[in-house]
DNA sequence: CCAGACGTTGTT
DNA sequence: GTCTGG
DNA sequence: CCAGACGTTGTT
DNA sequence: GTCTGG
């Protein structure tokens, strides 16, 4: 999952935060960020900056030249061929102010909007590469986002979940060699700590970039009404 | 060395 | 093409 | 991720 | 149904 996303934020603040150089010049809120278009991202390069990457990076041309892999599994990116040097070298932030899951109700599907309680802004775990593009006299940047177990709020609508990298550990993601091991970035970020809302259908089309992308029509009702079964329900 | 695989989601 | 497995 | 398209030949 | 485009 994690194929939607939002920032409303100004994305100097989250490159002031991250003590990165900003290098967009031009930014507007985004309320439905989709794959294939340009967002902001944090990378390293000399220093850390943050720049407009694509979201999407094709899997390896000479092998196949369709395909958009816009998540990588945090559970096997370090041994798959395409991810596992971008793991070691190419690892971004990318900030975001909420993410966006679709919850089966009868036969529709309606989307859901998480956010963070600690704050608007948070970053997930990405990996950049170069990438050719059509019309594009030199390569540009592209990105992926890592994903990983949902945590309880959001199994509720979808088992997978974006990789969330805690403040105090931004650092050592997109820096340091792995101090305590990859895994502890894998963690489901807590449930607790994250608040969840039923969105408006018009975030469904990825063209759509509106304010009403954002807003809230309530809670999430705490029975699918599919009438989900468990799998052990009486 | 060659042979064979090579991606993610979800499948409401 | 490039990597892993045998 | 969802929405929307989804074919070929030959044609003045 | 399956693929492409955003």
């Amino acid at each position: 999952m994690c194929g939607r996303y939002t920032h409303t934020g100004d994305p100097v603040r989250s490159a002031r935060q991250l003590k990165a150089e900003n290098q967009i010049q031009n930014w507007r809120p985004r309320y439905n960020i989709a794959p294939t278009q340009s967002a902001p991202v944090v990378l390293l390069e000399g220093g850390r900056v943050l720049r407009s990457l694509l979201w999407g990076l094709r899997h390896n041309q000479a092998f196949s030249a369709s395909g958009l892999l816009i998540n990588a599994r945090s559970e096997s990116v370090a041994t798959k061929p395409r991810f596992k040097n971008l793991l070691l070298q190419q690892r971004c932030l990318v900030p975001a102010d909420g993410f966006f899951e679709w919850q089966w109700s009868g036969r529709r599907r309606s989307p859901v909007r998480f956010t963070l309680r600690d704050g608007p802004l948070f970053y997930m775990a990405g990996l950049w590469d170069w990438q050719a593009e059509p019309g594009a006299a030199a390569p540009v940047r592209a990105f992926v986002i890592l994903t990983t177990e949902a945590n309880d709020l959001v199994a509720r609508v979808h088992d997978r979940m974006p990789v969330i990298v805690p403040e105090e550990r931004c650092a050592e993601w997109l820096e340091d060699a792995p101090v305590k091991g990859w895994d502890s970035f894998w963690r489901p970020f807590p449930a607790e700590r994250m608040d969840a809302y039923l969105a408006h259908a018009v975030v469904n089309s990825p063209t759509t970039d509106a304010p009403e992308c954002i807003q809230s029509l309530g809670p999430l009702p705490e029975v699918n009404p599919a009438g989900e079964q468990t799998e052990f329900g009486f």
